[in-house]
DNA sequence: ATGGCGTATCCAATACGA
């Protein structure tokens, strides 16, 4: 089974990277980030017609996430209210639509628009640490499920995921404080899968538009897969697929696949 | 130090991203 983490940049603007992206390869659960468009304007239809079942949590011009499933998800839920409760910070955190979770054949898939945070020591930068305390309650919430977390954590783990980490140190997604609160968050038993099969650095998932970032490969690997212990034994794979980001008009950022097999007991 | 590019929106100039 192939689960694949994308942030898209606009879904609409990007559909048909994402229904070719699709045709070319056999993905079975596809989570999108920054799909940027209200639910009732999903362009549900070119999706649904390549046999994927849709789950949506979108707003107005930012965030949005969605799972797309070739097999329909039980227990779906947007957000960290339902799962955390409905407390006021719970509900202020979900106005922002960067959560949706469903299971799929026993596994628990959570799909993830972690906040960019803009600058350290910024207003933004305390609500991102903020979320991601909360998530780690939400994630503890949802164990012990055999889970892939996945999707934009807007997080370089380690300096060998950016392409000049002197130049980054201690900045926005790069900063100590980001990068414990990610720590804290792997230590409920979470593994990053990508680095199960490659140690090298210059592989990213993201390339800034400016400055001919891609063509000169100055990324980062920001979307990353996390696995409970089981399911990162069983994996088989995590790849980046860098084809849709050599496209006219790309997104920013490029898909990202684990490999598991196909049932779990 | 800034902007560099791209997307969305009250379609023009601004917010936001990373």
């Amino acid at each position: 089974m192939k689960i694949a983490t994308w942030n898209v940049n606009s879904i609409r603007t990007r559909l048909e990277h994402i229904t070719e992206w699709l045709q070319n390869n056999s993905i079975d659960v596809l989570c999108l980030q920054e799909t940027k468009v209200v639910d009732k304007d999903f362009p549900r239809s070119p999706l649904e017609q390549l046999g994927y079942h849709i789950y949506i949590s979108g707003q107005k011009s930012y965030n949005g996430v969605a799972i797309l499933s070739q097999t329909p998800l039980q227990d779906i839920t947007t957000g960290f209210s339902p799962i955390l409760g409905e407390q006021p910070l719970h509900s202020q955190l979900d106005e922002q639509k960067r959560v949706i979770t469903g299971i799929i054949n026993g596994i628990r898939i959570v799909n993830l628009y972690v906040p960019n945070g803009s600058e350290v020591g910024s207003e933004k930068y305390e609500y991102k640490l903020q979320w991601l305390k909360v998530l780690k309650a939400y994630l503890n919430s949802l164990l012990p499920t055999p889970m892939v977390v996945c999707g934009d954590f807007n997080i370089a783990p380690e300096d060998r995921d950016i392409h000049t980490p002197e130049a980054y140190k201690g900045r926005i997604m790069a900063s100590e404080a980001e990068r414990q609160a990610l720590q804290a968050i792997k230590d409920l038993g979470l593994a990053d899968v990508f680095r199960k099969f490659t140690t090298d650095g210059g592989q990213f998932s993201w390339w800034d538009y400016r400055a001919a970032a891609f063509r000169r490969n100055l990324g980062w690997r920001i979307d990353h897969h996390y696995l409970t212990a089981d399911l990162y034994e069983q994996a088989t794979a995590c790849t980046i697929d860098c084809t849709p980001r050599k496209l006219e008009k790309p997104s920013d950022h490029t898909p990202v696949i684990v490999t598991i097999p196909p049932l779990q007991s």
